[in-house]
DNA sequence: TTAGGGTTAG
């Protein structure tokens, strides 16, 4: 029935358009066929069109019309080609109107060609061509055809104008921007509202604030539009307060005012005010547009609300908006953020198939970047390295630029999975292609670099970036105390505060804290903690009362951190447990250890760590029959051990071993050369620590639970596969066990080679025999 | 006039 009579209404809609030209069908046209017929309304505007004799070139301008209001961008090609095969252009008005019809579809190639045939142009002409290009972002073109436009005599109106300032503001051409100002003062140029909102833009975007107040105190006729540039500058100036002042004093405020006013709130770090004046929103009953719904969006991914989250998009699907890129691309955004990552991709497969604008002086437009950033972001948040590396390598392979964003997407994953000699290629490919460094790419390979054991090349990186911020500071920072550097790491903190005068934050005390545990360094750990909170008011969080009990516990000060724990109020957050436990097995406190693990069994016990430390210190005082009861409990608890992992890069490929693992092809080899190393190290002094194994099993059996641990794989994969001085570099998920370790001192030195092993703490540089961890990991 | 993706710890 419903179908029936929709059908009836369009039939209706297309008999009226074919007799007159009354925008009213047109508008009623557009509302049933937009859900519904559009493909036939293509076809019948193009018959209708057909049908029109050469002297119908009046009723051109409404058939664009209808072609605007349709929003069909074939019809208007359709349009323009029968025009040109007819010969009998167009007038002026026409042309432009076409022109601008392209420029709004954001089809600028199309505008281009049509723009070279025309015979007559205006400043209307020129226009639509400068403002296009700022529209779609290609401000430098637009400069040109501004530039062109004036070599050919012809002076802009306030239109051009508008355009020109958001292009100077856009690329930083602040002089050029001023200089226009001050043509059109000199001029008399009339400032109507429109171009004086611009330059007052113009001005905020170029951070030249009192420029922007002097014009604005000195308009009589201040509207919502200024009003939004100012409480946006003073948002950018860092002036929170006066913008909510201002944004509390506006009677008409639109939707682009709470817009601006919950954005800046957010990028300012307020991100609950945001929310809260978003429900105000609400409930005053204000309309979202597009960017309200963007701008919700990142607020619920910044604040991780998963539900509303949802309900926003429910919304979204309901009011068709899904094909928005700054709306798909926050959704993502907002299920990566909140562990959705399958739910992210659904909503990244929805993406029509690509769509590639015209190749415009020489420049691709890709659509849709920045959800595939949003997505391999995605991946790697998630812990999923390998979906993020290849979705970048299918970038790559397909042609489609990648930007800053991705790039240091993948420098971080590169980091985290230690992928050196990627990580290595990508910091070539920025050089090649050209990328400006800017300091989030730059700390993004500081941090490569250290994370994946090139320290000194992490130090290149950081002294060639000469404009530094607390992020860059904690980078290298926090490499030299992953490396072991603790006296440098303190070193380069005492740099950053007295020398570069930056502020360090809560991650950079935990880098420095952690710096001070790794070097014993109990008294300036101390210190460093104290100042922290006097100093410069930052609240110890779990990570830096986690960081002073691992610092006392390596110190040996067990009894120290009973203390400070309860004096502290830290009883219930486990994760200070666990390093404490950590240090009871360091220390060999058997009994310690046990009341540790029971603290931390109550606090999580579904956690595999307390089972597995308490049963190896149970071992290790061979009281096997407590032993093997813990890991019954843990078995019964239905606890399993994260599996440990050891990972090798060669020749472009990650290598992965686990324990005892047969699947790698070159398996018998790596087997046999393993078998033969042990017993040539045997010869030499080695022989198997035991105090790892958990299980009450002979000594003989015990060993084979040592001998194929995924770190000895990995490595001995390293040695046969590369020459005799390249450095041997493997990861581990865990931390590396004692018997690894010394096998690795020994093979370091029968073998004379160097291995780097980076575990879930920190480096160990294996060299003549020798850990630079002191063997105090 | 208002919108999206990237870096340091865990």
């Amino acid at each position: 029935m419903q179908c029936t009579l929709l059908r009836s209404k369009f039939f209706n809609c297309i008999v009226a358009l074919n007799h007159c030209f009354n925008p009213f069908n047109a508008v009623i046209c557009s509302a049933v066929v937009n859900s519904t017929q559009i493909e036939i309304t293509r076809k019948l505007i193009q018959r209708f069109h057909a049908s029109l004799s050469s002297n119908h070139h009046d009723k051109q301008p409404q058939l664009l019309g209808f072609i605007d209001n349709l929003k069909d961008e074939r019809t208007l090609q359709n349009l323009h080609g029968r025009v040109i095969k007819s010969g009998s252009i167009v007038d002026l008005n026409v042309g432009n109107y076409v022109l601008s019809l392209y420029a709004k579809f954001k089809d600028l190639g199309s505008a281009q060609k049509l723009f070279d045939e025309m015979s007559e142009r205006n400043v209307r002409t020129w226009t639509v061509l400068v403002s296009g290009f700022a529209r779609i972002g290609l401000f430098r073109v637009g400069l040109d055809y501004y530039a062109r436009m004036l070599g050919e005599g012809v002076c802009p109106n306030g239109f051009t104008l508008s355009s020109v300032f958001k292009c100077c503001s856009s690329i930083g051409l602040v002089h050029n921007g001023k200089a226009i100002h001050g043509w059109i003062l000199k001029n008399g140029i009339d400032l109507d509202a429109v171009l004086r909102n611009s330059i007052i833009d113009f001005y905020v975007k170029s951070k030249e604030f009192d420029y922007a107040n002097k014009l604005f105190e000195f308009t009589d006729d201040v509207d919502t539009v200024s009003c939004n540039i100012m409480i946006s500058a003073n948002i950018q100036s860092g002036d929170v307060k006066s913008s909510l002042a201002l944004f509390r004093r506006l009677t008409t405020k639109d939707v682009a005012t709470w817009n601006t006013v919950i954005s800046g709130m957010m990028k300012n770090g307020f991100e609950r005010t945001a929310l809260e004046l978003l429900y105000e929103m609400v409930k005053e009953q204000a309309c979202f547009n597009e960017f309200t719904y963007t701008i919700a969006l990142t607020l619920v991914s910044s604040l991780s609300i998963l539900e509303l989250g949802s309900q926003l998009h429910a919304r979204l699907i309901r009011l068709r908006l899904c094909d928005n890129e700054y709306i798909r691309s926050s959704l993502i955004d907002v299920y990566s953020k909140c562990g959705l990552i399958d739910k992210a991709s659904i909503v990244f497969k929805q993406i029509p198939p690509r769509k590639q604008s015209s190749n415009i002086n020489g420049e691709k437009l890709m659509s849709d970047t920045v959800s595939l950033s949003s997505m391999i972001s995605g991946y790697s948040q998630n812990g999923r390295f390998k979906e993020a590396l290849e979705m970048f390598c299918h970038m790559v392979s397909e042609g489609i630029g990648v930007d800053k964003y991705i790039l240091t997407t993948i420098v971080s994953v590169c980091a985290d999975y230690g992928l050196l000699s990627f990580g290595e290629q990508i910091h070539g490919l920025v050089h090649k292609i050209g990328h400006k460094f800017d300091i989030v790419f730059c700390s993004s390979l500081v941090d490569m670099y250290s994370k994946c054991g090139c320290l000194e090349n992490a130090l290149i990186v950081f002294d060639k970036t000469t404009t530094r911020n607390t992020i860059l500071w904690t980078a290298i920072i926090n490499g030299n105390a992953f490396h072991g550097f603790g006296r440098e790491a303190v070193r380069l903190f005492q740099l950053m505060i007295d020398d570069d005068d930056i502020q360090p934050n809560e991650v950079t005390f935990v880098a420095v804290l952690t710096a001070c545990s790794h070097a014993g360094l109990v008294d300036e750990g101390r210190n460093y903690f104290t100042v922290m909170k006097e100093k410069y008011n930052i609240n110890p969080g779990i990570e830096h009362f986690t960081c002073m009990v691992d610092l006392f516990g390596r110190a040996g000060y067990l009894d120290e951190i009973k203390n400070f724990i309860y004096e502290n109020n830290l009883s219930h957050i486990s994760s200070v447990w666990r390093a404490f436990l950590s240090s009871c097995r360091l220390h060999k406190n058997y009994d310690l250890g046990k009341w540790v693990s029971e603290k931390l069994l109550q606090l999580e016990p579904l956690d595999a760590e307390p089972y597995v430390l308490l049963s190896n210190m149970c071992a290790t005082s061979n009281r096997w029959e407590e032993s093997a009861k813990v890991r019954s409990l843990m078995q019964k608890k239905g606890v399993r051990k994260h599996p440990g992992q050891s990972w090798i890069q060669l020749n472009n490929q990650v290598h992965s071993f686990v324990i005892g693992d047969r699947s790698h092809p070159q398996e018998a080899d790596i087997y046999s050369y393993l078998d033969n190393l042990i017993g040539r190290l045997k010869e030499i002094g080695y022989s198997t620590t035991l105090e790892q194994v958990t299980q009450d099993v002979e000594e003989e059996q015990q060993e084979m639970f040592l001998r194929y641990h995924s770190e000895k794989l990995a490595v001995v994969y390293g040695i046969i596969n590369t020459n005799s001085v390249t450095p041997i570099r493997v990861m581990k998920n865990l931390r590396v066990c004692t018997d690894c370790h010394n096998f690795l001192k020994f093979t370091s030195q029968l073998l004379g080679r160097e291995i780097i092993v980076r575990d879930i703490r920190r480096f160990h540089y294996f060299k003549n025999g020798v850990c630079s961890c002191g063997d105090y990991w």
